[in-house]
RNA sequence: GUCCCCUUCGUCUAGUGGCCCAGGACACCGCCCUCUCACGGCGGCAACACGGGUUCGAAUCCCGUAGGGGACGCCA
């Protein structure tokens, strides 16, 4: 029989959700829809100085604003200790693991010594199979893992492939710190096992944590899951992501505009290929992910094509929504009318508008002109354009537009047969028009333009310059 | 320092011994379309880290070297 797929995101709320983590996050949501299974949230809470709830529900929102559901009630690994105690003193019981009795001073001290002499410190196991009767008093012990000292331990790596380390490198683990308190890489073996996960898919950085926790599953003869660790992403100069970079939380991708639906697909492509593809929808995604596509060396954060892909889904995207989002954007713009008749146009023009923005942020600035009222703000270039004689010339224009009734044909055929009878080109006649309208020299159509303002607000503006 | 991992155009990648003097996408540069700006179309620039093997034949397999990353906590 084979087991359904069960997979967990496992982020420890620290801070907002780095860009890294959403796509672990988007890997494992992914692996489980395309394989039919589950996909469980689990906050990783143990290290109770630094987590905050502020965190977490940061982590539930970017999520939720990643469209990445989650199957199941979320985990708090912080109500779970108790049961991690548990199976430390199991592993205690069966000789697997034994109480350490040294204290964080004495190793710390011989870490720093070791370090000063360029010597390697592993801690040696001296409380391995001493009598705990012989133990210094007032010194509360931890409980180590008593791991073993001959041999190989190897993680067959969906990703990195098998990947093996001899266990004279590694040492006896705390598993149970001297408070009671569990340790990270107990707590996630115990968790991972009680919750039936199927496929750890990690960040690479858990790698070399996998080698103790393979220790951990053996002493308790329980079954491994398999293991998916993936490379991490870097900044464009190939070192760790950080904020000099650009953004890295995935709120602050929402803020600066770009849509979930982009920058999931930018994370997908980024370490993952599936021969040419390279915009994918949702379900697509789905279809076509699988751990086997995930190549191996880390990727660099390309903000440039993130943006091309953010272009790519607003022209995609639903009208009603961008105009939703651009009125959101604009609210609280002091210098602008938001009226009913403002969100009426940004509406008319929006599937114009959204042809030539790279971010919700963008389109929200380009619109903005629409929610205005005369005069008009005029950029350096607008204003150049708008000479004695231009002014002069959009009187008349403006008499012949006042004829037509506002549709952008009806415009556009009255704009050509005005150019044609004073022997201009129509660029001479839209230009001066889409300053004296817009205040810019870039604007949709300069016909769709005009009927988006309407008649009336078209007229006022000529009017406000001629 | 020790251990582990990685290495194809600037970036993300296709490529699993001959189809590759290496394909696609973003970026960049030209041209076309055009009322501006975008979109779109066409074209261009540009890579198998290096050195040794194995083989009739290597981007693909093996070994070194170099560079990069990660892990080495009573953090997660």
């Amino acid at each position: 029989m084979r087991m359904s797929v069960r997979v967990r995101f496992a982020p420890s709320p620290t801070g907002p959700l780095h860009i890294g983590s959403a796509r672990t996050a988007l890997f494992n949501y992914l692996f489980a829809r395309h394989h039919g299974g589950e996909f469980l949230l689990r906050i990783e809470d143990t290290d109770r100085e630094r987590s905050t709830e502020a965190s977490t529900k940061g982590i539930l929102d970017s999520l939720d604003w990643l469209g990445l559901p989650r199957d199941g009630q979320t985990v708090f690994q912080s109500t779970r200790q108790s049961r991690h105690a548990e199976v430390a003193h199991a592993l205690l019981e069966s000789g697997n693991a034994y109480y350490c009795f040294c204290t964080p001073e004495e190793l710390q001290r011989e870490r720093e010594s070791a370090r000063a002499e360029g010597r390697v410190w592993r801690y040696d196991g001296r409380w391995r199979d001493r009598d705990p009767a012989t133990a210094p008093p007032g010194v509360k012990p931890v409980i180590r893992l008593k791991a073993p000292r001959e041999g190989d331990t190897v993680v067959h790596d969906l990703v990195q492939g098998n990947v093996r380390v001899a266990n004279c490198e590694l040492d006896d683990m705390i598993i149970l710190r001297s408070d009671g308190v569990p340790v990270y890489n107990h707590s996630v073996v115990v968790d991972d096992h009680d919750m039936a996960i199927t496929h750890v898919i990690r960040g690479d950085d858990h790698l070399t944590n996998t080698f103790r926790q393979v220790q951990i599953y053996q002493a308790m003869g329980w079954e491994l899951p398999r293991f998916a660790h993936l490379p991490l992403i870097h900044g464009a100069d190939g070192t760790k992501l950080s904020k000099r970079h650009g953004a890295q939380f995935v709120l602050e991708f929402d803020e600066q505009g770009y849509l979930p639906e982009a920058l999931c697909n930018f994370l997908l492509r980024l370490g993952w290929g599936h021969g040419d593809v390279e915009v994918l929808d949702r379900d697509e995604s789905i279809r076509l992910f699988d751990l086997d596509g995930v190549g191996r060396a880390p990727g660099r954060m390309d903000y440039a094509k993130l943006m091309y892909l953010n272009g790519v889904y607003i022209r995609q995207a639903d009208d009603e929504r961008l105009a939703h989002d651009v009125l959101q954007r604009l609210a609280h713009r002091t210098d602008l009318a938001l009226g009913s008749k403002a969100a009426e146009r940004i509406r008319a023009l929006m599937p114009a508008l959204k042809e030539r923005a790279k971010t919700l942020a963008e389109l929200a600035d380009t619109a903005s002109f629409l929610a205005r009222t005369p005069p008009l703000p005029f950029e350096p270039k607008a204003a150049a354009i708008l000479t004695p004689e231009a002014r002069l010339m959009l009187r008349d224009v403006a008499s012949a537009l006042a004829a037509t009734d506002f549709s952008p044909p009806a415009i556009d055929a009255a704009l050509r047969r005005f150019a044609e009878t004073t022997g201009r080109k129509l660029g001479q006649v839209a230009q001066p028009l889409r300053a004296a309208l817009t205040g810019s020299t870039a604007s949709p159509g300069i016909d769709l333009t005009l009927a988006a303002l309407g008649k009336e607000e078209a007229l006022a503006r000529l009017a406000a310059v001629a």
